[in-house]
DNA sequence: CTCCATTCGTGAAAGCATCA
DNA sequence: TGATGCTTTCACGAATGGAG
């Protein structure tokens, strides 16, 4: 029995599906196939229950899974045992988006170091998604994304309803009246798309026409807003700060199609170690959106 | 160092169910 | 009924480890 099959073990119980775990483990999906039975060979005991189309646990799998789920919690702590060997207290592993990390965070979590020395940190970038996955996969500790979760082992908490602003670069003057979603074309609009809400909204605001100018990421939309003169959504918790730093202004802006709401939410790996570090953590991350 | 057995992962193909 | 999706099986190659 080793680690792999185990966790084969876990995400096919999770995801009912032997090929969405092999894409998840990144392997071909003979290779869950294998592991599984493996697995189910060295127990002496079938784990999943297969029918043509659909697969479930079976009794001896369902008692084994929390057991899986725990070995590989340990092995995880484990790990962090070794990497706390050069004297910090703890290891706190967080994970969220560009745009949060640079935009929002990046002071909170400057700050927290520095009056936590004791406390090391792994700071991980990723997509919503990706990042959900790492945490399940117990290889993140507290996380924060755009879709909430509801897993055995993640505390979930929502921590805002973010919407979205129309800005211009500090430089642009703002009009005397509201900018209409007709008017997007005429000022440079830049487009960079936020997934989930925002992107039906988009497309029903803008009528479905391409944009001029599509960007993947806010640092590249700030200098085009720049350069360009342009207008461009930001959620609210992103534009509030570069409006503090005068990096942006609110361009206001009016459509009868209301603009969307964007839930972001805080996931917490429930952990045995550590408990008062993540809790410091977590509180300071949810100060940084107030 | 070489040989050989074992293990593991891969792609292709087969078999089956579901759905339009 | 054909397209699609899912799991299983099989042959193959690469990596690994033990024996001599």
């Amino acid at each position: 029995m080793d680690i792999e099959q185990l966790k084969a073990f876990i995400f096919v119980a999770n995801t009912k599906s032997f090929t969405r775990t092999a894409e998840i483990l990144n392997v071909v999906q003979s290779t869950v196939t294998s592991r599984i039975q493996m697995l189910e060979k060295q127990l002496g005991k079938d784990l999943f229950e297969r029918d043509k189309r659909n697969i479930k646990l079976t009794e001896s799998g369902s008692v084994f899974l929390p057991y899986a789920e725990r070995i590989l919690e340990l092995n995880n702590e484990g790990l962090k045992a070794i990497q706390l060997e050069n004297g910090f207290r703890d290891h706190l592993i967080i994970g969220t988006t560009h745009a949060l990390w640079d935009y929002v965070l990046f002071e909170s979590i400057d700050n927290f170091q520095q009056t936590h020395p004791e406390v090391s940190l792994t700071l991980v970038t990723e997509h919503s998604d990706i990042l959900i996955r790492k945490m399940i996969d117990g290889l993140i500790d507290v996380a924060i994304v755009f879709y909430p979760i509801n897993h055995a082992n993640i505390i979930m908490e929502l921590i805002i309803e973010d919407s979205f602003v129309l800005v211009a670069d500090s430089n642009f003057t703002i009009p005397d009246h509201f900018v209409l979603r007709k008017d997007l074309k005429n000022y440079n609009y830049i487009h960079l798309n936020w997934g989930g809400t925002f992107t039906g909204w988009f497309r029903e605001v803008s009528s479905n026409q391409d944009c001029h100018l599509q960007v993947d990421h806010v640092s590249l939309l700030l200098k085009f807003l720049k350069t360009r003169n342009g207008l461009g959504f930001l959620p609210n918790a992103v534009a509030k700060r570069l409006i503090q730093q005068d990096e942006v202004v609110i361009v206001p802006f009016h459509t009868d199609i209301a603009v969307p709401k964007r839930s972001i939410y805080l996931l917490k790996r429930k952990m045995t170690k550590s408990m008062e570090s993540s809790e410091l953590l977590t509180n300071v991350l949810k100060e940084a959106f107030l």
